[in-house]
DNA sequence: CGCCCAGTTGAGGACACTCAATAGCGGTGG
DNA sequence: CCACCGCTATTGAGTGTCCTCAACTGGGCG
């Protein structure tokens, strides 16, 4: 178990106002004026790869922004394998279950260095009572979740080893053109349900054909255009 | 294409008030002096089987609950194939992604007959706005199909293909004990992400097991525990 | 009666999994 | 500084599962 790094920032720390991403997360539409509405603690979280910032089942009263970072939802099988539902990447929301007095459906655990907003329920209940935009920007938030757990069962459930593996690169670098994130194989396997031989088989190949570059477990240069091709079957 | 049978009965015959599902869908929370403030008609909408409710891509405008009757949400893949994503039964809500301006991102299929509301957004935002405990259900809602795609991932996306008809039929089943809706083989594979061969050879082989009974497409009398078992991977 | 569609069954092959051995890398300690 | 350890990735061989293609069956309906 990884201790995780709290500490209550507000009264010293505004970091809302002046927040990097606060164009893109949840706060992004909240006037000034809205902050003095805040009486509760926004707290400030930091984790380091492989920490866990909540676990599944876990009764939680706080919902997260993830101001930077990258973590990985994973849910469990019978047999004890895990599988990896869902990415958050810069902006995105979690924990939104606790909203509605759910216990979290996930483990959240770190990939990279992450910077995160624990906002506690009571503090979006009492904005929202004033605020009813506040509404709209979350349900847009879980319609993102959703339509993003749509794609990982379509793309990732379905196809042949290469396709899958064409699909996910495809999709991570979509966002950062040629850095994406360090992924084990082991967590590539559990993203496409495949095995870490296969994942390793199947990267291995596309390196030889000359489709992208690898030192060690950073991806680089993948030639985009023919992995959508192989994504597509048809190659 | 299939013709959608639409009729305002709102001004003539306000079924929200005696809806037979009230106690679970949307309007659940709803008090009597609510129904005063909608002006918008809600209609009624009846699907046979193979009927659409609505397309991929389409931008609606309305939100729908199903009073009764399966309805199947389905993705395409670039090859043509077609993925079951989620299944909606009576009480549930779809099209959600109309109340935050988005088209709607599958094609709703009836399997049964069903009897639907469809619901203006501009209602759902009128009474959202005076009651804001309708955000609450409407989030709830949200989750709720967040929790389904998330189980049909890990369910019916991993394992052997005994193991995936398994933990579909075991969670069929749970719902109406021995009486469920009829699949044709082929919706079974969309939803298992298997071929309609590989489906009928598993059941076929459950059946000579006596782990069910089948009448044509009608499944009965599943032994749920042996099916359990299996599903867990331990036999 | 015969068509049509859905389901079943068979044969063969491709693909991914399992088990196992090896290679490569980074960190630790002597 | 180098040897060693542990972990991850890689690669190989063999097997099992599922897919593909194809033929056949059976029920529903015109």
């Amino acid at each position: 178990m990884h201790p995780i790094t709290l500490h209550a920032i507000w009264s010293s720390e505004p970091k809302c106002r002046h927040c990097a991403v606060r164009g893109s997360v949840l706060f992004a539409g909240l006037a000034e004026a809205d902050f003095h509405h805040i009486h509760q603690p926004i707290r400030d979280v930091n984790l380091a790869p492989k920490d866990l910032l909540y676990r599944l089942g876990e009764g939680g009263r706080a919902l997260f922004t993830l101001r930077c970072g990258v973590i990985k939802l994973v849910q469990y099988l019978p047999d004890g394998s895990q599988r990896i539902v869902r990415l958050l990447k810069d902006g995105d929301v979690l924990g939104l279950e606790a909203l509605i007095g759910q216990p979290y459906q996930h483990e959240a655990i770190a990939l990279t260095d992450c910077e995160i907003c624990a906002i506690p329920v009571e503090v979006i209940e009492r904005l929202g009572r004033e605020r009813p935009g506040l509404h709209r920007e979350l349900m847009a938030r879980w319609q993102q979740a959703l339509t993003e757990a749509d794609v990982w069962l379509t793309q990732f459930g379905t196809g042949t080893a290469r396709q899958r593996v064409a699909r996910l690169l495809l999709r991570l670098t979509c966002v950062d053109q040629d850095r994406l994130p360090l992924f084990c194989r082991q967590d590539i396997g559990a993203m496409l349900g495949l095995t870490t031989e296969t994942v390793s088989r199947t990267i291995a190949e596309l390196r030889r054909q000359g489709l992208l570059r690898d030192h060690g477990a950073h991806i680089q240069d993948c030639d985009r255009e023919t992995l959508r091709r192989i994504a597509d079957g048809e190659e």
